[in-house]
DNA sequence: TACCTTTACTTGCAAATTGCAAGTGTAAAT
DNA sequence: ATTTACACTTGCAATTTGCAAGTAAAGGTA
């Protein structure tokens, strides 16, 4: 599993070596609401990852398993990211996020159908979400 | 709430603004365990963080609600950090990763005990602890 | 009262990481 | 044949991290 420094044998430790940096999350997140995203793709969003570090993480994402790079059908030119069994079951963590998120900042518009989901039945709506996102 | 930098509206991005480096979870996670923890007890976890880091965390996490300090009783060269009800709102998301580590890591003795309460009855399980932090 | 220890930091500096801007290589479109 | 699109790479400055040593206040000990 790549590069992995081990600090200590703590399961929150061990995970954030993984993806506890500050982009990793997010790019994770572009591909949970896409399921498929470009190198460019990920530019677009509106943190403005620099093109180097996106380099860096996505392969880092790779070697790690939670993310897999295919090409893409449309050209040579493109690849598709999407994420790996390991990269899905992180689907909950970013739902329980949200959900604190929800408790200590404004609700931005794009995120309430999907709140409202979560606090209707939330095993039910990550169980979906899964389901779509493997399918 | 101090210098958050927006990054955008995200909720995911906002949240890793606060909390979302390598050693502020890992601070948090030794508050949830132990509840009360001086600058020393930090220093004692098997990550080993750096003093300066400590130091420049801890006042980020105070700063932004996330933790307390006050006087200890035994001394006034001591203080004890502990979690304010926002920090101890990170609970679910810290038993998400520990759910997500099991599936991937080696599971270190010292949380099968609480994997196994949580197998049990994750909701029931995070109300008590939750009790028992606000407690 | 002098001095040694504990506790919570701070400081200085080297090493690693991040971030910006510009460049490169291959494939597709014109 | 030339330009454009796409996925990166490169160079370098700025920020952050990490190590080691130091400081300041409080408390204990002779």
């Amino acid at each position: 599993m790549s590069n992995l420094k081990k600090r200590s044998d703590c399961p929150i430790s061990n995970s954030l070596e993984e993806w506890g940096d500050k982009w990793s999350l997010l790019i994770i997140r572009d591909l949970m609401f896409a399921k498929e995203c470009t190198y460019g793709d990920f530019l677009k969003s509106p943190e403005k990852i620099a093109t180097n570090i996106l380099a860096a993480r996505l392969q880092a994402l790779e070697e790690n398993g939670i993310i897999t790079k295919s090409p893409h059908s449309d050209s040579k030119a493109k690849f598709l990211y999407s994420l790996t069994d390991k990269g899905i079951a992180l689907f909950p963590v970013v739902v329980e996020i949200n959900l604190w998120a929800e408790k200590y900042y404004p609700v931005p518009d794009q995120s309430k159908k999907m709140l409202r989901a979560i606090h209707k039945d939330k095993e039910g709506y990550i169980k979906n979400a899964i389901a779509q996102l493997k399918a």
